[in-house]
DNA sequence: TATTGTTATACTCTATAACTATA
DNA sequence: TATAGTTATAGAGTATAACAATA
């Protein structure tokens, strides 16, 4: 009657999108001591993938403004896990670079996340499996558009 | 060096949906007069689909928590989109559900919103659409999962 | 005693606007 | 004058804990 008996494509991944953000933030930071929101785990996978980069350029990665990412990275140096270093040709610029520290962090919240992920992942059947995985690199597409 | 040149398949499901998510709630709003944030929506469009609903079903189905739940329901109610009834049969319980005023205002928000996503979508090629469009039914369920 | 919903409170994430410094 | 970053401020979204009412 109202037309969304069988809801249309876009908006399903709108809905299917939301909810599992929500999920995925509340999920974090489980049994791991020090605490490390979605966003900040997502900045430092960034810069282990990608190496060294402005606030601007993670800033643009992550879909933020630049003063969120100016906090997201405050927080960060405060715990140690990432330096603030010159940029090498433009004084206006900023380096910012993973700590060691860091590393073995990410790997370990990594863990915890993905496999919550994981377990509910393995509650499809494997068709469905197949089906997400196929679409995962037309997703991550998706989220970097301009 | 690090492990993750490629990243793992969960971990690039968790972060394409976490910046598509942010993204999609940052696009709220754009030519309505209402404001109605992501979940508003989301809330108003799942009365639509299934009829009334208590606000502990809703809750569930957005995975949110019982107190989160009261307030959006609260928003809504305030602004006249939705209306609280008493439970037939459980006095402890609410029946929520949607106003004739929600009915326009959820299909112009979809046709903005959705637009934007859509706008989106067509700037992958259509295989990469494709598979998105496969992989949703799947998507939808993972997000449903317990 | 268990369950549904609400109230009270607090925190995280993110944004916009205004400012500083360098190009 | 334009750009990169930061500071200041504010608002949205959500959670946990404690409470009330009904089953």
């Amino acid at each position: 009657m109202n037309g969304s008996a069988i809801t249309d494509p876009v908006s399903s991944l709108r809905a299917s999108v939301l909810v599992l953000a929500r999920r995925l933030r509340n999920q974090q930071g489980v049994g791991v001591g020090d605490e490390l929101s979605a966003t900040e785990l997502a900045v430092l996978g960034r810069l282990s993938r990608c190496g060294p980069m402005t606030p601007g350029q993670l800033a643009k990665g992550e879909h933020v403004q630049p003063p969120s990412m100016t906090r997201i990275v405050e927080r960060l140096e405060t715990r140690g896990l990432l330096a603030r270093g010159p940029h090498p040709t433009d004084g206006r610029q900023v380096l910012v670079s993973r700590t060691e520290a860091a590393g073995a962090l990410v790997m370990e919240y990594r863990a915890v996340r993905t496999a919550w992920l994981a377990r509910h992942l393995e509650q499809l059947d494997s068709a469905d499996q197949q089906l997400i995985a196929a679409a995962l690199p037309a997703l991550q597409k998706l989220a970097e558009l301009a």
